[in-house]
DNA sequence: GAGTAATCGAGACGGTACGTCCCGTCTTGTT
DNA sequence: AACAAGACGGGACGTACCGTCTCGATTACTC
């Protein structure tokens, strides 16, 4: 009496019937925490409870803490996701690297960026969600508006663009994650300026 | 006849009585479980029996298992403190490189850098004393060559040599700490060819 | 419709969702250790260990490990909450601290009950707790069967029933505690001979 | 070549060179710290930083904290060892239970006697010492006392006089250790009154 | 009176248990 | 069926003491 028309054995959820207002409320919560104290200091139990939620309701659709805040960064981070093309590439990328400058400066966006590369570390699964979902995309976008320079010929055609996107973005990470200045507007300014025309006389 | 120097600080545990067995087994079974689990999977518990030691006497001289590793890579990694300087600027910055990348490039070394500055994500202190114990010094030497360069008149006299630093270096940090690509040999010729010439054409 | 039973103290654990299986496996592994080892050789880890339970499941509902044997004695010892009432008053009583010796002469009764009283001379709370239910009722039946035979003339009028009840049970604990001679039959013998009767001509 | 005079292999420390200043300031400690807090609170660290010494200087010369406490009741307590005679029995036992009775309603006399007898119940060793140093010389006296009483026909002839000295003082204890009423000068009175002439009519 | 050996103060050591926090699972009504 | 609530078995935390062990620095006997 094989009936394969009702699959679910027992361990899948069922997304439809979930509640809307729980996982706001875990996001919220996942992301108020994380900007209150570190991200060590982050707990299941903390956010259930200022969610008012249940612990399963959480370990019902996330694996993890570090998968909560990646979906709220998703979510509201959104907007940051398009490039500008005004015609002037150091321009353009001034512009889009002034704002994830901005982003890095701030304390709650700081505060889970670097929560959620340091849970990277220890965590393939973060790992790679955190480059898939937020890192990719991003990269991808500005790969496409370098390719538009260099085909204009504004760029050499012997550099590698993905490489170029590192070096321009790496110092930025780098400031946010060794603690060793703050992330700057005159920052960007001074990579841009080293990265475009080259260090040597 | 009163000496400045005035040993005793307040209720501190005596250095003078340390055990050296004692602290060479815990950096020893530190860094053996690091490299067997990720950094997450390292507890106090776990290198004192490991090491054959009680946890007050890890706990007597270390303020968390992060100062633990930093420690042992402060000791066992001195031999990577020194810059070559052959003349050629290019090919001394390739080798100091290369030399980061192989380490960024071994497990055990990676395991450890990534845990280390995992835990600084959430623990000020412990950012602190990356930088200043592991980042600082080899920064450091790296700008004395630079500006050896610089006054020989290989670079630009306008650029500031830490931001060049940061360039160079931390496009190894973000492919490390990110996971996008392995950290490899090609990168650094990369990062080189693209920092000294410029991008642009 | 307010019911003046509100439950719900204050962040208390819930009786209801209690685990009985627990309860049972706690009482069980304190009085199958505290028979194997002395009382100061039991420990929390240990009961817990033995229960197969979560050290936080114990600290939950007890305070203290003295509580848990407490529960256990009140327990199990439930039985001999009676008082034999034949109309012989010497008879009766002989019947009774028979009892009571052979418990204290048994080494598992006389461990706990040792070790009981021992943790109630550091911790006013065990020692109200012991004399409250463990003491006190049974003094109350004693004292209420001594009632009856003063009423029948049986007892001088003039003696307050709380101190014979003292007179005839004391020394059983002092002989118990103090481990000068074992508990006997033949001291409730002489027990009753001389407090009845008295010790001069 | 054997040197059999000179025998000490390595373990028995010297009394002659023992240093009675640290011997009486580890007994004042002890007793200091067991009137402070309850016998529970009571630990060799605390007794070695009260008494300014090192806690080998503790282990070298007393196996226990309870044989330190011992120590110093025989020491301290001497004074008591003294039973009266005036001829009147019944004076005399008031005279000394009295001064029982008295003690275990001083507090600082209380903590240690109840810590004494706590810690026998879990070490033979300080049970027996207990016995043999504190209880045992008074019994003995007050059974010298009661022979001569029953000598003179003051007593009845059938009588155990080790029992009934139980009987007499055990009440006493049974308060102190028990906690169900404080020891007092009524005390003494009742359990007389009760225990030379009988309870029945 | 100098040499020497044991005791002293101090406290670091390898351990055990403490009582707490949080994990991820489970169980019990409620919606 | 998903939810809020939270008890459960478990593991690690950081602390307090245990009893042993090494250190110089006094002693106090021996030669």
């Amino acid at each position: 009496m094989a009936t394969p028309s009702t699959p679910a054995p027992r361990s899948a959820p069922n997304p439809d019937r979930r509640s809307e207002r729980a996982r706001q409320a875990i996001l919220d919560a996942a992301l108020e925490l994380c900007g209150e104290q570190l991200y060590a200091g982050l707990t299941m139990e903390g956010i259930a409870k200022r969610a008012g939620v249940g612990k399963q309701t959480i370990y019902r659709w996330w694996p993890s803490k570090a998968a909560i805040l990646l979906e709220a960064i998703e979510e509201r981070g959104r907007s940051t996701l398009d490039f500008p093309d005004t015609g002037n590439l150091e321009a353009d990328l001034r512009t889009q690297m002034t704002q994830v400058a901005q982003a890095f400066a701030s304390p709650l966006f700081a505060a889970y960026s670097k929560g959620l590369i340091a849970a990277a570390q220890s965590d393939p699964d973060i790992a790679k969600a955190v480059v898939d979902s937020i890192i990719k995309p991003r990269v991808d976008l500005c790969i496409e508006r370098l390719t538009k320079a260099q085909s204009a010929g504004e760029l050499r055609e012997d550099i590698d663009l993905a490489d170029l996107v590192e070096l321009l973005y790496a110092p930025l990470y780098y400031r946010l994650l060794l603690h060793t200045r703050p992330v700057t507007q005159s920052q960007v300014d001074t990579i841009l300026n080293l990265a475009l025309t080259g260090a040597t006389k």
